[in-house]
DNA sequence: AAAAATACCGAAACCGGTTTCGAAATGATT
DNA sequence: AATCATTTCGAAACCGGTTTCGGTATTTTT
């Protein structure tokens, strides 16, 4: 019943059926006018233009978007290349990330199409094809590399696109990013006044930015504190589990264990807390672990886990309207937009256990104090 | 130096520049003439159609998609109506089937269109868009209900369209499915072999019929097993963490607790779990817990959940099968695949700690042989 | 009331391809 | 050499829209 009272007036209309030229026929006009009056074009008449919207809607006319598409010279697609599968079915980042953008372009009229790559081909042998077939109007990046191949490829193929995540040429294209350096920061300062004096991290590839910019801000807040650098507190990784798992064996089994230990993301927390486990410690009394990317399921593990976490939602929004804006207009200068992590405590962290406590924290205060006497030499 | 040599004979090459038209002045050839050789038509001789493609590929002409499809009256596009966000961030089995469906597609030549779903509007919306602006050919439906709108609606419209899941019309479209009864059969067998006899199960929403065919498996094995139907032992749930930990509570502070929790898919397992650990239960000493889904975090927490797994890759390929077979037939008869899921044992449950476990078997054991005297007589 | 301005719509080109049909050129047959 | 069959390609219609241009019909101006 309510199925049928939802469009009772035209119970009768196959979609697909009714062209322009029907209307235009049924008219008596041309399907040029017909498509003038529908565009809102002054040349129309008012009573003639009611007359073909109210036909129009009637017989549930819809304009073919190909032909349109064709017509206007533009595909109204923007598209989005998955990177081979393996390589993270931890996250959710990526079905989030599709749904914000893809509700994002709904707003501008343009469509997303989903391209998987193929692992055996070349990493931009799918933007190439795209663009020669001519199926898209723009790109959304993700998970860029610092020297990043695709980027290379639209850069010097003038075509637009946005990534999320900077790149060695960040300068020549529209990005958005998460600020990776400042949520380090801000996780390494959150272990280090809990008392932790030496703390682990485990990183991403070398090639990824982000993971590096992650690292950065590590280093950054140690030296701040004036807590020495201690190279083999620092650990690779791949952003998987796996990675994580490898890199906390390392890490765990020194001498002297890391108190903490951050991530570059989730998954690779989730493979450290494991190995960790497996290793007798107990989280977070004898170690902290922080993670990157706050997937939901972080929450519901035992101790759920601390992470830095951002709006994917915002951040499909935002690369959606930097691109709908170089789409509009190509030749103006390239913007970017830097979004901060807030980190989301869970309870994966806490004071280490050690004794010294007090003791350490006298010793970071005095270190500080020092550090701060000798800058007023340096001026 | 690589990149160049990459693609060395054309590096002046420019995408998108060159039209049919273009190649067709330039030998001097109608552009029907240069579009029939391209395309393998018997009625061009040997060295016109080679003068032709060795200028096609020399001047990197590929034909605008656009206007090939409006011209042959396909849109070669495949569309895929993601469901609102909140319901399951938890997975990721969406961006796995998106990738395996996009590589399936992609072998076909087709294109995988994503849409998002706005929460605020009609189920069928989107759909009714995608058909009535003829911007797709067929979809690709997951998650289904029982009675599902978009189901009802594609039927009615005699629009292509396959579905993972079943319905309550399943008679009328081609699907494909886990055969969710069975799993859960096993994994309910598994558990009674193990010595369990109070057995939770935490269910999905009615609406999903997937969720429905679990509770019957394990309903048909208890009944197999000859052991009492407990009403208070099955509980909804709604296919997320929160869900679980409700379910779990009322599972759990009965005055006799299951030993054993079956879960409709491993984000409420999570929340069993949590509620568990939250309850004093240890796992899977105390209590055992079995998902289904098998999302690769499952592997990293503590203990790792058995789960119920399948191949995403495989259910994208099958179903994109279907469809193409649908595309090029209409007519055929509607077919469905049936594929099993495994499980996967990880740790999160074992035999239960209650004494009587002897007593237990006992009891099974003449109640079996009971029921089997009983019907000798129904015959 | 005639001239000028304006409103309104038809005709046709165009987007970039595909496909049908017929004609010219070539080859085979008698 | 004349006739017929084949091969090969050009011409044109078509897919379903958009947009430009020009010509009536109508209105406004003088």
């Amino acid at each position: 019943m309510n199925d049928v009272k939802a469009r009772p007036e035209m119970e009768w209309v196959k979609s697909g059926e009714v062209r322009i030229s029907d209307l235009a026929a049924e008219l008596g006009l041309t399907k040029g006018t017909v498509s003038r009056a529908l565009n809102g074009y002054e040349d129309i008449s008012k009573k003639t233009r009611k007359r073909v919207m109210e036909a129009a809607t009637k017989r549930g006319y819809v304009p073919t978007t190909q032909a349109r598409r064709l017509a206007m010279g533009l595909t109204e697609t923007i598209g989005l290349v998955l990177p081979p599968m393996p390589s993270q079915p931890v996250n959710t980042f990526v079905s989030e990330f599709i749904n914000s953008v893809s509700a994002a372009l709904h707003l501008h009229g343009y469509d997303l199409l989903v391209h998987s790559a193929n692992s055996e081909e070349s990493e931009v042998e799918p933007y190439r094809r795209l663009v020669q077939s001519r199926k898209v109007d723009g790109f959304i990046i993700f998970r860029t590399n610092e020297k990043d191949p695709r980027v290379n490829y639209l850069l010097n193929e003038g075509f637009p696109f946005v990534t999320h995540g900077r790149t060695a040429r960040m300068a020549e294209h529209d990005w958005f990013d998460i600020d990776g350096e400042k949520a380090f920061r801000d996780a390494t300062s959150h272990l280090i006044k809990l008392g932790h004096q030496r703390i682990g991290f485990v990183g991403g590839g070398k090639e990824f930015f982000s993971a590096q910019l992650r690292l950065k801000g590590f280093r950054t807040m140690l030296e701040e504190s004036c807590l020495e650098k201690v190279p083999s507190l620092e650990q690779p990784g791949d952003l998987t589990g796996q990675g994580g798992e490898i890199a906390a064996q390392n890490l765990l089994k020194q001498t002297r264990p890391p108190t903490a230990i951050l991530c570059a993301n989730d998954a690779t927390a989730l493979g450290v807390m494991k190995a960790a486990r497996e290793l007798g410690f107990n989280i977070p009394e004898e170690l902290s672990v922080i993670g990157y990317d706050g997937i939901a399921l972080g929450a519901y593990i035992d101790p759920p886990l601390t992470t830095l976490t951002f709006s994917i939602e915002e951040s499909g929004k935002e690369m959606v309207n930097l691109l709908m804006r170089r789409l509009k207009n190509p030749d103006l200068p390239v913007i970017s937009k830097l979004a901060s992590a807030i980190l989301k405590l869970r309870g994966s962290e806490g004071p280490p256990s050690s004794i010294q406590n007090k003791n350490m924290e006298n010793c970071l205060l005095i270190r500080k104090i020092f550090r701060q006497f000798i800058s007023l030499f340096d001026q």
